[in-house]
DNA sequence: TAGGCCATCTGGTCCT
DNA sequence: AGGACCAGATGGCCTA
């Protein structure tokens, strides 16, 4: 990608980020220190070698320069923190979601596809429970409204797997085709998890 | 070593 | 005008 200030005369102050350290946030320096305020930033790279020629349409070219690279340090800062803050609320969800046996970390796309099935899934659950009030709670009912085998085991056994005649109440639309899900959810490959169960069975998200 | 995931930078666009 | 949001590009790290 272009660099803005690579046009920068070298000779004068080079702004331009060294390219092979431009992607590492924290070590990405400039070649001329520039912190996220970009105070004395001037001062520290101009050289009175500099001062000398085309003076007041060199200062105020770099000038603008200066103000763009400002504005560019603090959007970098700003767009870190809001990808900063967007993590955290991925990692906020993660906690709400049922954890994996082996802890591994769901990745971003995971987590998102794993909630929204798991919160379809929930809500199959209350309306299962609705259609069920008269009755008392069966479990096996409802892991079959949730597309689990009939005898399916209680959740934690990996026995769990998609029955061909799952619900067919009204999902999610990106869940239409969980009637046809395969039997196991290697099939779509979303999840390379050795072991699911429960509610992991809804990790694979058909999108 | 290839591929997946991630963090970051960047410029464009939209909104206030 | 400036901030938020977005998507593309890039490079690092990790794993099969």
């Amino acid at each position: 990608m272009e660099n803005i200030y690579s046009d920068i005369d070298s000779s004068n102050c080079d702004y331009s980020y060294d390219e092979d350290s431009r992607s590492s946030t924290q070590d990405a320096s400039p070649a001329c220190s520039v912190d996220s305020s970009l105070s004395g930033m001037q001062e520290a790279c101009s050289e009175p070698q500099q001062k000398k020629r085309r003076r007041g349409r060199a200062r105020n070219e770099t000038t603008v320069r200066v103000v763009k690279k400002n504005r560019r340090v603090k959007a970098n800062d700003r767009e870190r923190n809001r990808m900063h803050s967007l993590n955290d609320a991925l990692d906020t969800l993660r906690t709400v979601l049922p954890a994996f046996p082996d802890d591994t970390k769901l990745t971003k796309i995971e987590t998102l596809r794993f909630a929204h099935n798991y919160i379809w899934a929930l809500s199959e659950t209350i309306r299962i429970a609705d259609q069920t009030k008269t009755k008392p709670m069966d479990t096996t009912l409802l892991l079959s409204s949730l597309g689990c085998v009939a005898d399916a085991p209680s959740p934690g056994s990996e026995a769990c797997s998609w029955s061909s005649s799952a619900s067919s109440s009204s999902s999610p639309s990106s869940c239409t085709s969980y009637p046809s899900s395969p039997a196991t959810m290697d099939d779509y490959g979303y999840l390379q998890k050795d072991v699911v169960y429960g509610f992991h069975n809804f990790v694979p998200s058909v999108y």
